[in-house]
DNA sequence: CACTTATACGGAACAATGTTCCACTTAGCA
DNA sequence: TGCTAAGTGGAACATTGTTCCGTATAAGTG
């Protein structure tokens, strides 16, 4: 279900076309390499065995991609993209409320697609340092909206801040080590029904 | 399994009087390298770092600390005490929903004491393997406690279990890069007003 | 097509770090 | 004092990130 029918053109979206024909089958051919061994290795997987099943040699990883972040940014754009439409999807097919929970829970299919990227969010490794940036940019303006409009019809609270939400929808979507995404689905679940809570009632200060 | 009475004289906790003199003494001065290196250059530190600074060769690091968790372990067990500890003392000083929300926010400072100590708790590394064991091993009864007492009383809702939200709460807990703690508390807050939330739909909201 | 050149390539080379191994040192003991 | 097992230090090797530059070639130009 991951693999939608592409278009058998590889679109890299990274490859303006005023590049050297060689460099784009290279381009291809790593992003190519990057996909598979992100999912199967995970994301910190050693440059030389991406550039070794591209056919490519080191050099030629960094002259495209001089930041690990680079490479994973450019594979990840679809996925991005996808959690980013889900969001105009969501909001036309349920009520608010539902929209946001939903949005919320399929992080977890978005963070688990490649392994180790959650931990990439989150680690401050330097390699990685663009990749919050990006992700968060692109989703961000979307939740804010599933928010704002949960909020203003009564579903959730309004006093909670989309950036703070995502970071922690991305924390609990990451799954566990053996990949089980069972508690993050509980997780998740637990931090949206904190949404649901009015905190106008007792306390909810600490 | 608790800490029985420690004197505040060093206590290494890893040195058992058979050991050799200068055993001793290295291990004592690797523990206070280590201490102040992980407070101010991370957990992940190269070891030949800490080596030197204790003014050891690595040989006798990996002699007495095969592997890395084992040094943050010996390291965050006053720290992990202290949190099983605070359970115990909120729980009698305050009501049963307000100690664990106490207890959920006191996790902040507890991941925070180290740097790195978080994302290493989550990144599935095997140098840091054994430490999410030894950490949930040690809070999970703590915070099932609370959690317990807290549902009896009717502060919480009773079908959340004390592993999913341990988990959540440290990974909420995990400071961002540049070391600050608010959102962390936001996030925590928010999580823990899940947690009063009831999910039938009716009693948790006053 | 032959020639030129900016572009790109590959991989050797260097640096940082983890980890092992063993010749040498020394604490504890008789 | 001398013996021996325990402990030490750091050289040596393995892995990976990253740079650099001599070589190869795509794509114009005549």
């Amino acid at each position: 279900m991951v693999k939608t029918a592409d278009t058998d053109k590889e679109m890299t979206s990274d490859a303006p076309s005023s590049m050297r024909a060689d460099a784009r089958r290279n381009v291809d051919a790593l992003l190519e390499a990057a996909r598979s061994v992100f999912t199967e290795s995970g994301v910190d997987t050693p440059i030389r065995t991406i550039a070794a099943k591209a056919g490519v040699g080191v050099g030629t990883v960094y002259r495209h991609f001089p930041q690990r972040s680079d490479l994973i940014k450019a594979i990840i754009q679809r996925e991005v993209a996808a959690q980013v439409e889900a969001a105009e999807t969501l909001s036309k097919n349920h009520k608010t409320g539902e929209a946001l929970a939903l949005w919320m829970s399929r992080l977890i299919e978005f963070v688990g697609t490649k392994r180790g990227l959650g931990p990439a969010l989150h680690s401050g490794d330097p390699a990685y340092q663009s990749l919050p940036d990006f992700v968060l940019g692109q989703l961000t303006p979307a939740l804010h909206r599933l928010l704002k409009a949960a909020a203003i019809s009564g579903d959730v609270r309004d006093d909670v801040d989309a950036n703070d939400l995502l970071n922690a929808g991305l924390r609990l979507a990451t799954p566990t080590n053996d990949g089980d995404t069972a508690q993050a689905k509980r997780m998740i679940a637990l931090l949206v029904d904190g949404l649901r809570y009015s905190p106008s009632g007792t306390s909810g200060e600490v």
